[in-house]
DNA sequence: TCTCTCTATGTCATGTTATTACATCTGACA
DNA sequence: TGTCAGATGTAATAACATGACATAGAGAGA
């Protein structure tokens, strides 16, 4: 099993902000949590944000332009790279992270039959959730 | 069957935009080419968006901040709302669009298990085309 | 130890995307 | 003709993101 690879002073804060936000944060809603700690410029909060979302530990929600920490652990170093969904509840803000091997294999089927080669996937579905329905 | 609602003049000139170019427009792009036409602001463009986007004659790619027009025909005034996939070449720029029956099953056979009520779905792919894959 | 180099960081300026607020125009129709 | 609603026009500004360049600190090797 591979190391997780060690964060920088900034990519730590970035994270920790994220993991304590119960909801995605938008690079300058993280700026504004991390002035405190002496971050000043939108720059340092992307800088930090790049590496993050390519290893995986971090998620950028396309429909939102804002990030979320993901939800699965990471300290081992190892995590699936099968595409992931993220439902996004639009009255509380919560988003939920989960990912289905059947529509990944359906868009693989797809991607080979077309010969279109596919990197990244963005999956992001807006709505309401449970609790919010039931209030 | 329902006829196609009317569009407004700017809408006319908006659609026109996507439907001449051969690939996504951001609303920036849009407002450039219909200068000529007496358009000066963005908020005329996104103001026309809106309700293209509504009707489902434009999409939104959110993973791009672009727009594109529907591939499909609304000449007749009625489409399927069954949610669109986008495969979006990196390389040339073009945008594929298709809708897969089985992804959208097993996406809401999810929200019905977790009771989570879906409204807009955005599911895109970012790769490499065929054509660009041979080149 | 010195210094070279690489990575991370800091800061300013700017570019790009989207909306708020308010004024004006136009056509339907009472 | 008056007025009302929808469409349009314009300025200003908010929100999101990156380019360019300077500085700091840690580790490698002379």
């Amino acid at each position: 099993m591979t190391e997780a690879k060690a964060l920088t002073k900034n990519q730590t804060l970035v994270l920790g902000a994220l993991s304590g936000a119960n909801g995605p944060l938008s690079a300058y809603d993280i700026l504004d949590r991390l002035r405190p700690e002496g971050l000043r410029s939108p720059l340092q909060i992307y800088r930090a944000l790049a590496p993050l979302v390519e290893q995986g530990r971090v998620h950028r929600l396309e429909s939102l332009n804002s990030f979320v920490a993901c939800a699965h652990d990471h300290t081992h170093g190892h995590h699936s790279h099968s595409p992931v969904v993220f439902a996004i509840c639009e009255t509380c803000g919560q988003v939920t992270e989960f990912s289905d091997e059947k529509v990944a294999q359906q868009l693989r089927g797809w991607a080979k039959d077309v010969g279109f080669k596919t990197g990244k996937t963005t999956l992001e579905l807006r709505g309401t959730c449970r609790t919010c329905l039931a209030a």
